[in-house]
DNA sequence: CGCGTTTGACCTGCGC
DNA sequence: GCGCAGGTCAAACGCG
């Protein structure tokens, strides 16, 4: 290759968005159902029930959801053997750790030792392992209003942390979506919150906002 | 009265 | 097989 001949093309841009998003609570734009530090943005998402990647820190909570590819960790999250072939920002959300240890928010870290269905091999059949993504997010709330309608069944004390642990379900009777929520006791800023599943339902708050609109383009189209 | 939370009991998987 | 820890169940209770 001489030095005339054409530059090779710019590396292929990353599979997913790699920077934060600083996000106005106020701008409709970027996420029309943002509110009271929610954490709903279905507009970002190809998948209508889900949010999409991206990083985000708002004005009234801080969320250090580094780099996560939501749609990659709810819908094509890889088997955990195969987290070590996979970039940090991939492994992160979905294998980042149920106890207290610190890594989730921190680039990725060492999915070995944080991976939330990690099976140490017995040889046995393995459950089939639903997707999960976990985040952390500082606020003053436990529960995030993130659209969707929780029921609490359960809180366990776990080992190694002085938070309680508390189990939701997603309360529409054909979702079977659950939720972790824990605080750090490093930290009790810190909500760690973890969803298990993809909803088989739009966004009741999306819906609530979008169905005037509707009517209204009904109305209109008649015409 | 319906719905959601609390909480102790129970179930299940894993390590030793 | 046993014990531990995490996850779930379900009865009791509280609230609007």
């Amino acid at each position: 290759m001489d030095e005339d001949s054409i530059p090779p093309p710019p590396p292929p841009p990353p599979p997913f968005l790699t920077e934060n998003v600083i996000a106005d609570d106020n701008n409709d734009d970027i996420f029309p159902h943002f509110l009271n530090s929610s954490l709903i943005f279905p507009s970002m998402s190809q998948n209508p029930y889900y949010p999409t990647n991206g990083s985000l820190v708002t004005q009234n909570s801080q969320f250090a959801m580094e780099n996560i590819d939501w749609m990659s960790a709810m819908i094509n999250s890889k088997p955990m053997e195969d987290c070590n072939q996979m970039p940090p920002s991939t492994c992160a959300p979905v294998l980042s750790s149920m106890d207290n240890t610190p890594n989730i928010s921190s680039g990725g870290g060492d999915c070995q030792n944080n991976c939330i269905n990690k099976r140490k091999g017995t040889g046995k059949t393995k459950k089939p392992i639903p997707p999960r993504v976990a985040f952390h997010t500082r606020s003053s709330e436990d529960i995030l209003d993130d659209g969707y309608k929780w029921r609490k069944y359960g809180q366990k004390s776990v080992k190694h942390s002085k938070q309680p642990r508390s189990y939701y379900r997603c309360t529409h009777h054909t979702c079977n979506v659950k939720k972790q929520i824990q605080r750090l006791s490093k930290d009790n800023s810190v909500v760690v919150t973890t969803y298990e599943g993809i909803h088989n339902h739009p966004c009741e708050k999306l819906m609530e906002t979008l169905s005037p609109l509707l009517r209204q383009l009904q109305f209109l189209s008649r015409f």
